[in-house]
DNA sequence: CTGAAAGCGCTTACAG
DNA sequence: CTGAAAGCGCTTACAG
């Protein structure tokens, strides 16, 4: 009826207990060799059996465990659970286990002390507060912890990082090349789940490209929008007036308006793109349109949206691949920091400027 | 430099290791008694040494273990990673842990095997493929298991489902006191992922509601789509090809375009709008949409779009609550089923239908 | 009410 | 190359 154990197998193949752990863990290596014909009993008694080990017992056993925990503030957002998923994906070509613990503020130190009782091999963390925390914790633990973030460093700990800076370059470079010259931003005002201000890093790039290229940002042609919602998250229809009022502004400026508008996020070029409509303006025949994410909807938006790719996916992966790689080694807590690059990608909401 | 024990913590407070054991679970239930003096010093020690529990092993000793192992096919896909952070939140308030897994046809029997190896508690399936294996397997080694479906239920073991039929209901009852009587439908032409053809299943519902009403359905009003495509899978234009022509076919209807269409899934009602648009239609003036799932940027789309609500939070919430109380009883394989219900949002992709 | 003992299922030196 | 033994950190009857 319960589970079938190693001392089952032992007893019926007439073996020792070692024999058949060394068997089973196919440790052959060195100076260990089995007689093949002892190895083929175990196998096939255990087979026979219907044996699984229990890879908890061998943690204890063994005090290493290939069970990973993911911190993560809000899961609900999409590009969070983009990055969970390409660890998730990673995770299991390594042979590790993904575990998701959702942390707030108020829960931060509660979930810490879960992994360590989890005696969790590693922590990928994806975390909005302040790290510092889970570092010192995990460090007396001796729990390796990687960190992902997006566009902005973090300078302690070993650190996986979204570089905006060439999607930002490659979205400039296709409005400029259709003609743009008069290019407006919209920033954010506010930080990302008591994060980083991500909004105005992006707007750095932008600022930093189109003075490269020469081009004038005219004194309110960057504005700000404080729609901090996301997703199934978003009730709050005065957040989203915010982005009205920002687009608006660019529209009316004294100077006249831009040609094109650069956006910080997917979710707030879709309400520009609509606000353009209401008041008249074509997109992108009128007035172009960049996003910045690639949500899994903005190919079906109409128009089909342009924006900066992130790379969520290999973010998560690359998180994962130097949680494996610091598993290998001695335990440090050393810091270092990982690039992922991100693109863009041209769809519909942007055309040659309007001369 | 190592992690404390409880052999610590009773060596320094001069008790035994059952003692400790004994305080630190808080069992001090029937007949069980330690004299609080001893339990505060125990308590005190434990914390002074900084002492953290090891799960594993007291999940080895006991044989009880709180981790929930979730296996889900396509984790991208927005519906399905919501009914799993619903499972992690309910998940986290029962005091389990969630340990997500992703499974391919080709992958499921290995992760199978590998819920069993690590001795999870329980199992919550999202998975499109026969599921029979999974409840075989899962049965031997005596662990509960319920699996999340959608819109259609499965005639074995512990089952959660979407019920789609309110949505549904409510969804043309909006449109019918809008004044439409000529409603189209979109539907799918294939299963999900291989799953069962939760399109098909929805258009029977929607004949169902528009048949109550004494609403005729003519030939050639209910469209299929093939666009079996999901947010960053979403690669294959000509998928997308096959919803421009099932909505054409509507709306070069013979008998006259409907003032109305309803489709089985968001991403389809926003290619639909696209379509509509090229086509010189304003919706929702000219004509109206419903989607089906509410999508994150649903309310975000131009116009904001109307649409079933389908409930995928409280489906993994559900899912969790089953699994927890199954872990309280004797095990058993008996089958039940529990339906969540869709509701429905209006937005701005619906008005009144033009005379 | 407490302590010594056996046990959970596995791994890992270490003598033979 | 193998087997008996000790150990991982915890839980759980069971005598006192």
């Amino acid at each position: 009826m319960s589970m079938i154990t190693m001392t089952d197998i032992a007893t019926k193949a007439g073996v020792s207990r070692s024999a058949v752990s060394l068997v089973l863990n196919g440790r052959h290596n060195d100076n260990i060799r089995i007689p093949d014909e002892t190895r083929q009993r175990i196998l096939e008694v255990a087979a026979e059996l219907g044996y699984r080990t229990n890879q908890l017992a061998r943690a204890v056993a063994s005090g290493k465990s290939r069970m990973i925990g993911y911190l993560v503030t809000e899961p609900h957002y999409e590009p969070y659970w983009n990055t969970i998923i390409g660890a998730l994906a990673e995770a299991e070509e390594l042979g590790f286990t993904l575990k998701v613990l959702s942390v707030t503020h108020e829960t931060l130190a509660e979930r810490i002390r879960q992994c360590v009782e989890l005696r969790l091999g590693g922590l990928i963390v994806r975390v909005n507060s302040d790290k510092r925390l889970i570092f010192e914790e995990a460090n007396r633990a001796q729990i390796p912890v990687v960190s992902v973030d997006e566009g902005i460093e973090q300078p302690f700990g070993t650190n996986v990082v979204a570089d905006d800076a060439p999607g930002c370059h490659a979205a400039i470079q296709h409005l400029v090349q259709l003609g743009h010259t008069r290019i407006g931003f919209i920033s954010s005002g506010f930080s990302l789940f008591g994060g980083p201000d991500i909004g105005s890093n992006r707007e750095e790039l932008f600022r930093l490209e189109m003075m490269r290229r020469g081009l004038a940002v005219p004194e309110g042609y960057v504005s700000r929008e404080i729609m901090a919602v996301f997703g199934a998250h978003a009730d709050a229809e005065e957040n989203i007036q915010s982005v009205v009022e920002a687009t608006q502004s660019l529209l009316e400026h004294p100077q006249g308006r831009p040609t094109a508008i650069f956006c910080w996020r997917d979710e707030t070029a879709m309400c520009v793109i609509r606000v353009c409509r209401q008041r008249g303006l074509r997109v992108p025949d009128d007035i172009s349109v960049v996003g910045f994410s690639d949500l899994g909807t903005a190919r079906f938006f109409d128009p089909p949206l342009s924006t900066v790719k992130s790379p969520w996916d290999e973010l998560g992966r690359t998180a994962m691949r130097q949680i494996a790689q610091r598993l290998g080694e001695e335990f440090s807590n050393h810091s270092s920091i990982h690039r992922v690059a991100t693109g863009f990608i041209a769809r519909g909401s942007t055309s040659p400027a309007p001369f």
